[in-house]
DNA sequence: TGTACATCAGTGAACGCGCGTTCACTGATGTAC
DNA sequence: TGTACATCAGTGAACGCGCGTTCACTGATGTAC
């Protein structure tokens, strides 16, 4: 059976995907030339534009499929929405580095893109983090022992869950998949979220 | 008085790095040219060569000198080390959201070349920030009220604080000088701090 | 089912441009006597 | 103080190369009849 004409653009358009994020793996966005991509591909330069207008519209391509499969494990770790912080903790650390693994490419590129992506790429990624961050703190109002924060309070603590996130997704990116320093970063991530649920819990907005 | 052959060549060599932080101010150091360097300096391309053997090293160079100013920082802190927690914090954020504003560039670079910047680079800004946690580990163990956490309970703490204060530097750099955006991040910056430690007091490092 | 035409993913030549690096050089500053 | 020589920051031509983008094209797939 042969390929219909959009499956073949489909699977080109992939396979320029895939090529962009193995060849700034250990570079950027923007030092990434059209001409690169295409060769990897095994592609003709100019049939680049049959996909992308340009490396930045690339870019916003892959930010959002990065995003989705962020997206599908805060699924994962809601189903998984045992009742007490711990578990939800413990939960959520360990899919957050099972995610990471899975799609370490993805995650690598947003570490990278960031702050020195082009600024539509940044935009993109700043948008993407902080809905993210409306998701987290809708969960939280939901658990025990939040019902007397203000929105601000609610807003604060899931800035600062997020980033020990973002953190700790950065760290599990520089360790090698099931070594000891991959353990050790959860291990961290565990111990700070718990600490900073006490200090959340034990803090009162009114000073 | 005339210049000697040693103040001309420093000069140059400033102006080389202060032309490197403008023109990678919205992109990066893997994109950018040693001759858009030397055309901005106003000198030949060739002679960048006198002072940098590449633009990694340039980097390098760029990394340490950031750093310095970041040290001198944490000096300031510590000469304000009044005895309470809300006072160091308050000070900490202080002198912290007026050093970004000082070193706006500098800091903006770091940002960026921490996850994008050749491999080199990023290893002296991951040195950098290591060096940075430790010197807090050391401040904080002096602080009342630590002395029953453990060795490891004071580096997850450290990491903690380090990266909410790498979080609010981003924040920070987002905002325009004295904007009210800049003041919401100082906020959030100090209630997140009180938070964490809040947590980190009543922290039970024996679980 | 067969034919005639339309679509469009990918081709390949060509363009002008900025790149890093080499090399032999210049001429002001510095130094030894 | 004056002279002869050394140093070395910056010059300028030249190189081969990869870049993004244009353009007219090809030929397999898809569609209308």
């Amino acid at each position: 059976m042969t390929e219909s004409r959009v499956e073949r653009k489909e699977r080109t358009r992939r396979a320029i995907l895939d090529a962009a994020l193995d060849l700034c793996e250990d570079s950027t966005l923007m030092a990434l030339s059209l001409r690169q991509v295409a060769k990897e591909v095994g592609v003709v330069p100019t049939a680049f534009y049959r996909h992308f207008d340009s490396i930045e519209q690339l870019g916003l391509a892959l930010v959002e499929e990065s995003f989705v499969s962020l997206r599908a494990m805060m699924r994962d770790v809601r189903r998984r929405n045992d009742p007490g912080f711990r578990e939800v903790i413990d939960g959520s650390v360990d899919v957050l580095v099972r995610h990471v693994r899975l799609q370490e490419r993805q995650f690598a590129f947003i570490a990278r893109e960031r702050f020195a992506g082009p600024p539509a790429v940044r935009e993109a990624i700043a948008r993407e983090i902080a809905l993210f961050e409306r998701e987290l703190a809708t969960d939280l109002a939901r658990l025990p022992g939040t019902d007397t924060w203000s929105g601000d309070d609610l807003r604060v603590v899931s800035n600062l869950i997020v980033n020990a996130m973002v953190a700790t997704v950065e760290n599990v990116l520089t360790a090698r998949p099931g070594s000891d320093a991959e353990r050790r970063f959860a291990d961290t991530a565990r111990t700070q979220l718990r600490m900073l649920m006490i200090g959340a819990l034990n803090w009162d907005s009114t000073r």
